[in-house]
DNA sequence: AAGGCAGCCTGTAAGC
DNA sequence: TGCTTACAGGCTGCCT
């Protein structure tokens, strides 16, 4: 059984792709289901048999690597999931491998899906992507050079932007706000030196966390053999008080909902 | 140019 | 109790 996350961020989308390799890599794909071509690319019909070559994240989105020169490129947004030889719901696609096992693409709201790509257009979608925060590239320097670049953009804001640091949702954007201690309304040029260091320490620091957790397991999922375990960290999100135990604070910035300690952020 | 925001979609929770 | 409405969320594309 594969986890099953509620808005999978980069470190739910890096378990499931763990899991994910862990199972398919190297294995035919002989035959395709596609129940909704809306979410599931119809030309993956088209290519059959082809073989998966390797499994990777980049941001949060998975990708299949096949045999063929071509390549899955899978986005769950907040509620597309993975079965391997189990499927539930809201299959939107199935993928039938050689060896009689199955994999499965289920999706409720259907906002993310599968799309077939070469390998010059899957070079263009990574170019539209910022630096993977858990990389080496990943530097204070590169990140002041990121905030001078947007410094008029809302802090909480500029994390979730995908084409500067890729990555970060809305979870781990409020988690490593409140370590970091700011005010998620400011602007980056509002955010000193000293807050600016400890936020990209924190983001590093936060996401290595929760990926060595296997991901935040939220909702109703929690029950699933092998779930997450980063949702015991979390301190801001969904959270009534924060940990010194003052009483937490929930706004909408850019139309999120953004909970955060008004007395440890400032 | 770049920031802001509606729209996509549907289950769940809150409101009456 | 049963219906209606609001909300959740990542990302694209349009508007300013």
């Amino acid at each position: 059984m594969l986890n099953v996350y509620k808005m999978p961020e980069l470190p739910e989308v890096e378990t499931i792709v763990r899991q994910l390799s862990n199972r398919i890599v190297g294995k035919v794909v002989r035959d395709v289901n596609i129940s909704d071509s809306k979410v599931v690319d119809l030309g993956i019909k088209e290519i059959i048999p082809f073989k998966i070559n390797k499994v990777y994240r980049r941001a949060k989105s998975i990708v299949m690597e096949l045999d063929n020169g071509n390549s899955l490129l899978t986005h769950l947004r907040m509620t597309g999931h993975f079965h391997y030889n189990n499927s539930e719901n809201f299959e939107v696609g199935r993928f039938n491998f050689e060896d009689g096992s199955f994999l499965t693409h289920n999706s409720i709201r259907k906002f993310g899906g599968i799309r077939l790509l070469n390998s010059n257009e899957l070079r263009k979608e990574f170019s539209k992507l910022g630096v993977e925060p858990l990389s080496k590239d990943f530097t204070l320097e590169k990140f002041n050079s990121i905030l001078l670049r947007k410094n008029k953009s809302n802090i909480k804001t500029l994390l979730l932007d995908q084409s500067q640091i890729a990555g970060i949702g809305n979870i781990y954007s409020q988690e490593v706000l409140y370590f970091a201690g700011i005010d998620p309304r400011k602007k980056v040029s509002e955010v000193s030196g000293i807050h600016i260091k400890k936020l990209h320490s924190e983001i590093i620091r936060v996401l290595d966390l929760a990926v060595k957790n296997k991901g935040s397991t939220v909702d109703n999922y929690t029950n699933i053999d092998g779930a997450g375990s980063y949702q015991d960290h979390l301190v801001v999100y969904n959270k009534f008080q924060c940990p010194k135990a003052h009483k937490i604070q929930k706004i909408n910035i850019g139309g999120r909902g953004t909970s955060y300690c008004p007395t440890c952020q400032r």
